[in-house]
DNA sequence: ACCCCTCGAGTTCT
DNA sequence: CTCGAGGGGT
């Protein structure tokens, strides 16, 4: 703890500060909340009173303010709201934790082989090169990146969303599978190791015993139990729990352990490092099917709990070579065990209204465990599929966890049905605004027409707002939202802004309402004030306009770059002609659909209004102009064919992030044309043209390499 | 008029 | 995760 309260406080005005002095006080007042963070979250024992907290944390956004550069992901004005969950750092990950495609049969898993060898062949490898596979369970438990530092663990992470998680260090240090220091002389300098944090089904069950006896609630699965142990906040919590640890891969390394995924196994376990016994290097795929088979009879009796097999191409070199596609290695894959099927009685169908005022049918079940989770509501997803499964109210039905997440409802089993089952309704009016709702032509989904006087509609547009991708403001769940609205806070969300300063205006203030108080209203507050910046994209993502989702909002924000100009242009563009909508309708990726769906939305005055309103409350960032001293600074790009180490959109975000303009057409004013195998008609005139053709190899050339590649996943 | 791919929207539970 | 729809290419 450096210093206390009142010094900082009465440091010089923010106005007044020099860089270097703004710096040394930001991190010493980070430090310094921090801890204050720590003692009120973990240790319930604070040791300045709230007003003196709120003053450190108002200089520090002041500070903040003033010198944006000062802001990171970890600063406590970014995380501020989640106050409990937040209890640990960010940590963005040296290279992102990948996920792996899946497979659920032995033809998926061949599907996958035929386009390694296809992908290899292309590349104009050998074809009869040996494709050694290693196989090991995949277990069912938390991911987590280890770093390694001069042989020294030094900051373990969560997955998160696998580019940042969460600093669960003082948690993994607690695990006695993971070594605090790596031996051995090749251990390099830096070295991540990624694995799976698991827990033994014996373990789990006595753990779980151990809760009940302590009226505890408990884990419902050794996976769960893993994961609610990692992110305990008290380390020593952690430290009595039977967690274990395999390593299966790394990230990034100064030194590669090995030219072979095995060899680098077999590195891993001569440091110290737990690596899975079952784990097998497969001459080939029918030897690594073999593998599957019998690692699936032997489910029952392996200790912890797995969900599949996953495969990987043994060789590094070929690994490098066949690289990614969207996040995901083309020389991995998980062959997943097939999904545990329950029986159960559907005692209802109930409709949710949606943002976009889609009728949505689910079912409430009878709760069942699947795959060790109760379930009991599974998404019908629309009125053909009820129709199509001939589902009835009362019927016995199959119920899985698709891809072991989302609950569904397979099939009905006829022979169970009752006589007095009955077909549902399916209502031609909204459940919440009891406006019409219509199907339109060639669709599948009803819609409420209600629009503006829904409430249902209103509520999730709200949620929409809040979310995560839009302004991400913590601490306002589905009910709060809904209680809000119905009490006149909130209308639209703008209001949001304003509802700390109008804090008792309408009714009580927000730390005498049911379920709030002094804390967690201040939390909230501070969470919303925290996005009053906002970059452009997500602004436009928070709108909530139909078929704008996250990547077309960032199309739109780059092109436009401000606010003011996107507003500018969309009110051009409302006449559906001239020079505006031309622009609009040749972004790459916009259509007339699109583009039709956001001019309805700027075409309603009440919209217009909301978009203005928010405007005056919140301060957005324009979408920083890309440097334009990279070799396609400034040039115009047009990508056709199927590109082969990345899909289309990749290779445009990459180009637009080195500061091109990607564009959908050729013409004279194009400077490359990118084309991959199969290119027809663009490529052709791109010549007829004189413009400059690429192939795929001598575009990464001239951009610099694959850079985004790593060593392993 | 097709086909393929990507994106959007909706959903579950802890 | 899955489905349906939009966009773009042939």
């Amino acid at each position: 703890m450096t210093g206390s309260a009142g010094e900082s406080v009465a440091a010089a005005p923010v106005s007044e500060l020099a860089p270097d002095a703004a710096r040394a006080e930001h991190a010493r007042l980070v430090a310094e909340i921090e801890e204050h963070n720590r003692r009120y979250h973990v240790e319930d024992a604070p040791t300045v009173t709230d007003a003196e907290f709120d003053a450190l944390f108002l200089r520090l956004k002041e500070i903040e303010s003033r010198f944006p550069e000062l802001v990171t992901p970890d600063s406590p004005t970014q995380k501020v709201g989640a106050a409990p969950a937040t209890g640990f750092a960010k940590v963005r990950h040296l290279k992102p934790m990948l996920s792996l495609e899946n497979a659920f049969d032995a033809a998926g898993v061949r599907d996958f082989m035929a386009g390694v060898r296809n992908f290899l062949m292309e590349l104009r490898r050998d074809p009869s090169i040996e494709v050694a596979i290693v196989a090991e369970p995949k277990i069912d438990g938390v991911s987590a990146s280890l770093r390694y530092e001069g042989g020294r663990f030094a900051l373990g992470a969560t997955r998160g969303d696998g580019l940042v998680g969460e600093d669960v260090t003082a948690n993994l240090r607690t695990i006695a599978d993971v070594p605090d220091r790596l031996e051995g002389e090749d251990v390099p300098k830096l070295f991540e190791v990624r694995g799976e944090v698991y827990m033994l089904r014996e373990d789990f069950r006595a753990l779980n015993e151990a809760q009940r006896a302590e009226d505890k609630a408990a884990f419902a699965n050794p996976r769960n139990a893993a994961a609610g142990s990692l992110r305990q906040l008290d380390p020593s919590v952690t430290a009595g729990r039977p967690l274990r640890f395999f390593a299966y891969a790394w990230g990034e390394a100064s030194a590669v352990p090995g030219r072979t995924h095995w060899e680098m196994l077999e590195r891993l376990a001569a440091w110290g490092l737990p690596t899975n016994p079952r784990a097998k290097l497969c001459a080939d795929i029918d030897e690594a099917l073999a593998y599957y088979e019998r690692i699936a009879e032997e489910r029952s009796r392996i200790p912890y709990d797995i969900d599949g097999v996953v495969y990987k191409i043994d060789r590094l070199d070929l690994q490098e070579a066949l690289g990614f596609v969207s996040r995901r290695p083309r020389w991995a894959v998980a062959h997943k065990f097939p999904a545990e099927q329950v029986e159960t009685r559907l005692l209802a169908i109930e409709i949710q209204v949606g943002r976009t005022g889609a009728l949505t049918p689910v079912a409430r079940l009878e709760p069942v465990t699947v795959g060790g989770v109760v379930v009991s509501n599974a998404t019908l997803h629309n009125e053909d599929e009820i129709a199509r499964k001939d589902v009835r109210i009362g019927d016995t039905v199959v119920v899985q966890r698709a891809g072991d997440v989302i609950p569904q409802v397979v099939r009905v089993v006829k022979a169970k049905r009752p006589a007095d089952a009955r077909p549902f309704e399916y209502p031609d009016r909204c459940p919440a605004c009891d406006s019409l709702a219509v199907r339109e032509e060639g669709e599948a989904v009803r819609r409420c027409t209600g629009g503006l006087v829904c409430p249902a509609q209103q509520v999730e547009r709200l949620k929409h707002f809040v979310s995560r991708a839009a302004f991400d403001i913590d601490g306002l769940g589905e009910k709060q939202i809904a209680a809000f609205y119905d009490d006149g806070l909130i209308a639209k969300p703008g209001d949001l802004f304003r509802l700390a300063a109008r804090d008792g205006e309408h009714g009580a203030p927000l730390r005498d309402r049911e379920g709030w108080g002094e804390v967690s209203a201040r939390n909230l507050f501070a969470a919303i004030e925290a996005r009053r910046r906002i970059p452009l994209d997500r602004f436009i993502y928070a709108l909530g306009i139909r078929h704008v989702g996250q990547a077309t909002a960032r199309l739109l924000a780059r092109t436009y770059g401000t606010l003011d100009a996107f507003r500018a242009a969309m009110d051009a563009a409302r006449a559906r002609e001239g020079e505006a909508w031309e622009h609009l309708l040749s972004i790459d990726g916009i259509g007339k659909v699109v583009a039709g769906a956001i001019l309805d939305f700027f075409d309603e005055p009440h919209n217009r209004a909301v978009v203005d309103d928010l405007a005056r409350e919140v301060e957005v960032e324009p979408v920083e102009e890309p440097g334009a001293e990279s070799a396609i600074g400034g040039k115009t790009v047009v990508f056709t064919g199927t590109l082969e180490t990345m899909t289309r959109l990749e290779a445009k975000a990459r180009a637009e992030a080195l500061g091109a303009k990607v564009a959908g057409s050729v013409s004279r004013r194009t400077d490359y044309v990118v084309a991959g195998p199969g290119a027809g008609s663009k490529a052709a005139k791109a010549r007829d043209l004189g413009v400059t053709v690429l192939d795929e190899r001598e575009w990464l050339a001239l951009i610099g390499g694959r850079e985004m590649e790593e060593p392993n996943a």
